[in-house]
RNA sequence: GGCCCGGUAGCUCAGUUGGUUAGAGCAGGGAACUCAUAAUUCCUUGGUCGGGGGUUCAAGUCCCUCCCGGGCUACCA
C-alpha cells in the first residue's frame, strides 16, 4: 500500500501522560506498546511521524507526596521521569520527544488555550463548598477524606461512595469525617472556582462525535449514551470544574492570581508543548520545524492514543479546548481496553502488578511486546495476560517457528553467503510479498492480533519447504554445494521477510536480522524484493526462550514487593548488608583485591566529576608499530564519535570488538600518543596483556547513555 | 435498574454484505526427522457455533426472548 502513494502521510502521535506518582507498570505498557508498535509501522513505511510524550507531573497527589517524602515537587518529579523514561527506553519505546507538564513551554501553551477559551465566553465562576484540612492547610480531593457513612452508618468509609451500602454523596455529606492526610476533622470551606461551560459547544461535539470517523464505533455510541443523549432529548453537559485554589502545586491561573488550573487542564495540552521541544530541538539541530505546522495544519494527521479510563476527557473536554483555541482536531483516538492477568484484575498480593522494571528484572522485552500485539485488536476490549499461555506462545512462535527458519540455516551459508540470484521457490516469497498489504491494513487499523495471525501463516509455510528440501542431507555430498546454498538463500529470505514484517513488534530482531544478512532492515519494502548476494554473518541466537522459572521469579520479586510496602517484615537476604558473611559458593578468591586495595572514600561528587559513557564500537584497527594498542572509533550515537586507542591488542581482536558496546570514560583529558591523539579511554578489569576484560551493560544500554 | 460488549473444539481466538461437509494456533493422540534454542514436519481425536422461538430456498451470521460472563453508569429517563 506505500508502494502506490509516493505522497507520504504526517502523523503526530501520542500516548497518555503517566502520572508522575508512580513507576509504569505492565498494564501502562499496553498503551505505550501499542502506541510504539503503531509509530514504528509508520516510519517504516516511509511516514513522517512524531511521537511525543511527557510526564503528567501536576495535582494534589504529588504535592502531598513530596511532603511526605520531605523534598520538593521538582524533586520529585525529575526523579520519576527519570525512571519513567529508562523503563520505556529499556522496553524498546522510542519517543522523538519525551517532555514534562511541568515546563515553560505548557506554562505558556496552557495560558495561550486559556485566553482563547476565555475569550470565547465559556468560562464562569461560582462558589464550591469543599472540605478543607486546617492542619495540612490544603483542601482534600474526595479521596483523601474518610468518614462513617450517612446512610448505613458503616465506619471508614471513602469520601464519595460507601463500599458497605453502595449509597453515593459528597464527603461534606460524611459522619465524623477524617483528613487521612493529617487525621484532622476537616472544616468545610467555600472557594470561588472557575468553570468552563462545555455546554455552550454541545452542537459542535455532537457533530464531532457523529462524523468525524475519529472513534471506535462503541466509543462514539457511549458517548451518545452517555453524555450527549438522543438528538431530539439531549443531555446537558455538566460543567467543567477546571480551578483549584491554594495551595496546589500546577500553573497560577494567570488572571486569577491564587487559582491554579487543574491537572486535567494542562495534561492535555502537554502533548502540545512536547511537540513544542520537538519543533525546537530539531530547529537547534538545522531542520526547522513549526509547531503550527503540526497543530495547526490540514495535511498533518493527530492520533492519540489512551485508555478507555480517561475517554471523557480526551473526547469531550480536549476536542472542545483545541476547537475553542483553533487547533487541529484529533484525527483519531485510539481507546485501548485493559489488561487482566490470569483472568482477573491485576493484584498487588497476588504478584500479578509487575511493575516494568520488575519485568526487565528477569524477562527481555521482547516476548511481552510481541505477546501483546499477538493480544490487541483495534476495539476497546481489555485483553487477559494468562502467564502459561505468554510462555508458550512466545516459545512456539517466536522462536520454535520465527527464529529457528534461520536458526536451521544460517550456518550452512555462512562460507558462501546468499546466492547470487533469487532461486525458484514454488511461489513462496511472493506469496509472503502478496501478503504484506493485509499485514500492513491490520497494523494502520490496530489490528495487530490479526497482523501477527498472518504473519505466523508465513512462517508455516517456510518451515515445510526446509523440510522438504532437507539441506542438512544435501551436504553431504559436495556436489550438491550450489543446490545447498540456494535452499538457505530462500529459507533466509522468508526470515528476513517475517522479521521485516514483525520489526515494528521486534525492532531487535530486525536490527539483529540485518546484522546477520549484511543488509539493514530499513522499510517495509524490503519485504516484497528477495535479498541476494550479501554474505552471511556468524549464526547467533537471536532470541531466547521464556523460562517458567523466570516468569515465576518475577512474580515472587512483585509479591515481596508488595508485601515490603505493606510494611510486612521481609525476610533478610543472607549476605545482603555489607560486611556480613555469606555463603560463598562461588570460591573466588582474595588475589585480585590484594593486589590492589581498594581505594580512599570518595564522595558522590568526586563519582560525578567523571563522566562514564555507554559507547559502542563502530571500527577497530590494528596500529601499525604498536604491540599493545588497538585504535577503536567509539559511537555516542546522533553521529557523535571518538578516537581512542586502548591497550588491549592483546586480549581482543579488532573484527570481535565491532559493535559492541563499551564503558567509555567520556571526559578524560585528551592525550597525544606517539600514534595520535587518544580522546577518553574504555574501561576494563585485569592485570593486562592478555588479562584484559572489558565491560559491557546490560541488555538494552544504549551508547551515549550516562553510567550513573 | 439502565446502557454497551461478549458467549464458536480442553485453552486463545478467526469466521467478511446470511450461501455448499464450521476454521486456525496451542494442548491431547500417532508417526517421521535429527539441520535447528527437547526446536521442526506429517497424520489425527475433538464443536447440536449459550438455550429456545422466528424470518428465509439457505443463519454462527438477521429478528425476538431467556440464561451466563465482562464493562460503564446509576435510581435518572
Amino acid at each position: 500500500m506505500p508502494a502506490e502513494t509516493p505522497v507520504n502521510r504526517r502523523l503526530l502521535v501520542t500516548s497518555a501522560l503517566p502520572y508522575a506518582n508512580g513507576p509504569i507498570h505492565i498494564g501502562h505498557l499496553v498503551e505505550y506498546l501499542q502506541t510504539d508498535i503503531w509509530v514504528r509501522f509508520q516510519k517504516l513505511t516511509g511516514n513522517r511521524c512524531v511521537y511525543v510524550c511527557a510526564d503528567d507531573t501536576h495535582g494534589t497527589a504529588i504535592m502531598i507526596r513530596a511532603r511526605q517524602e520531605g523534598r520538593t515537587e521538582v524533586e520529585l518529579i525529575a526523579d520519576m521521569q527519570r525512571q519513567h523514561e529508562t523503563d520505556f527506553a529499556d522496553f524498546l519505546i522510542e519517543f522523538d520527544n519525551y517532555g514534562s507538564t511541568n515546563s515553560e513551554e505548557n506554562r505558556q501553551l496552557c495560558g495561550e488555550l486559556w485566553a482563547s477559551i476565555r475569550k470565547a465566553g465559556l468560562v464562569k465562576e461560582q462558589e464550591v463548598q469543599q472540605l478543607f484540612d486546617p492542619e495540612a492547610g490544603t483542601f482534600l480531593a474526595d479521596r483523601f477524606v474518610r468518614g462513617t457513612c450517612p446512610k448505613c452508618g458503616a465506619a471508614d468509609q471513602p469520601g464519595d461512595n460507601c463500599s458497605s451500602c453502595g449509597s453515593a454523596y459528597t464527603p461534606a455529606d460524611l459522619v465524623n469525617p477524617v483528613s487521612t492526610l493529617s487525621g484532622a476533622t476537616p472544616e468545610v470551606r467555600t472557594a470561588p472556582h472557575l468553570f468552563i461551560e462545555l455546554e455552550k459547544l454541545h452542537g459542535f461535539l455532537r457533530d464531532w462525535v457523529e462524523t468525524s470517523d475519529a472513534l471506535q464505533p462503541e466509543i462514539a455510541n457511549y458517548l451518545k449514551g452517555h453524555f450527549l443523549g438522543p438528538k431530539d432529548k439531549p443531555l446537558e453537559l455538566r460543567d467543567w470544574d477546571i480551578s483549584r485554589p491554594a495551595p496546589y502545586f500546577g500553573f497560577e491561573i494567570p488572571d486569577a492570581p491564587g487559582n491554579y488550573w487543574y491537572v486535567w487542564f494542562d495534561a492535555p495540552i502537554g502533548y502540545i508543548a512536547s511537540t513544542q521541544q520537538w519543533c525546537d530541538k530539531q530547529t537547534v539541530q538545522g531542520n526547522v520545524e513549526k509547531l503550527d505546522d503540526w497543530w495547526r495544519s490540514g495535511d498533518c494527521e493527530v492520533h492519540h492514543f489512551i485508555g478507555k479510563d480517561i475517554t471523557y476527557f480526551h473526547t469531550l473536554f480536549w476536542p472542545g479546548m483545541l476547537k475553542t483555541a483553533g487547533l487541529a482536531l484529533p484525527t483519531k483516538v485510539h481507546i485501548h481496553g485493559f489488561l487482566t492477568v490470569g483472568g482477573e484484575k491485576m493484584s498487588k498480593s497476588k504478584g500479578t502488578f509487575v511493575n516494568a522494571r520488575t519485568y526487565l528484572n528477569h524477562l527481555d522485552p521482547q516476548p511481552l511486546r510481541y505477546y501483546y500485539a499477538s493480544k490487541l485488536s483495534a476495539r476497546v476490549d481489555d485483553f487477559d495476560l494468562t502467564l502459561d499461555d505468554f510462555v508458550s506462545k512466545v516459545n512456539t512462535d517466536l522462536v520454535g517457528k520465527v527464529v529457528n527458519l534461520a536458526s536451521r540455516a544460517a550456518k550452512f551459508v555462512e562460507k558462501t553467503g546468499l546466492s547470487k540470484e533469487y532461486p525458484d521457490d514454488g511461489g513462496l516469497f511472493e506469496q509472503a510479498a502478496a501478503a504484506g498489504d493485509e499485514i500492513a491494513a491490520a497494523y494502520e487499523r490496530c489490528d495487530y492480533s490479526h497482523a501477527m495471525r498472518l504473519v505466523l501463516a508465513c512462517a508455516d509455510r517456510a518451515n515445510p519447504f526446509v523440510e522438504e528440501n532437507k539441506p542438512w542431507e544435501l551436504r553431504k555430498d559436495p556436489a550438491n554445494t550450489d543446490r545447498v546454498q540456494e535452499v538457505c538463500t530462500i529459507a533466509l529470505n522468508l526470515f528476513r521477510q517475517i522479521a521485516i514484517y514483525l520489526a515494528p513488534v521486534l525492532p531487535k530482531l530486525a536490527q539483529q536480522t540485518g546484522e546477520l544478512l549484511n543488509d539493514p532492515i530499513t522499510s517495509w519494502d524490503q519485504s516484497q524484493t528477495p535479498l541476494v548476494g550479501t554474505p552471511v554473518a556468524k549464526f547467533q541466537h537471536l532470541m531466547q526462550r521464556v523460562e517458567t522459572e523466570k516468569v515465576q521469579a518475577m512474580i515472587d520479586e512483585t509479591k515481596q514487593n508488595a508485601a515490603a510496602a505493606a510494611g510486612e517484615p521481609e525476610a533478610s537476604a543472607p549476605g545482603a548488608a555489607a560486611g556480613t558473611t555469606f555463603d560463598d559458593k562461588w570460591n573466588d578468591g582474595p588475589e585480585p583485591l590484594a593486589t590492589e586495595p581498594l581505594a580512599a572514600e570518595c564522595v558522590y561528587d568526586d563519582f560525578t566529576k567523571v563522566d562514564l559513557r555507554i559507547a559502542r564500537v563502530v571500527e577497530a584497527n590494528h596500529v601499525e608499530g604498536a604491540d599493545k594498542l588497538l585504535q577503536l572509533t567509539l559511537s555516542l550515537g546522533g553521529g557523535e564519535t571518538r578516537n581512542v586507542f586502548a591497550g588491549i591488542k592483546k586480549a581482543y581482536a579488532p573484527e570481535d570488538l565491532v559493535g559492541r558496546l563499551v564503558m567509555y570514560v567520556a571526559n578524560l583529558a585528551p592525550r597525544k600518543m606517539k600514534f595520535g591523539v587518544s580522546t577518553g579511554m574504555v574501561a576494563a578489569s585485569g592485570p593486562g596483556n592478555e588479562e584484559v576484560f572489558l565491560l559491557s551493560p546490560d541488555e538494552g544500554a544504549k551508547p551515549g547513555q550516562r553510567v550513573h
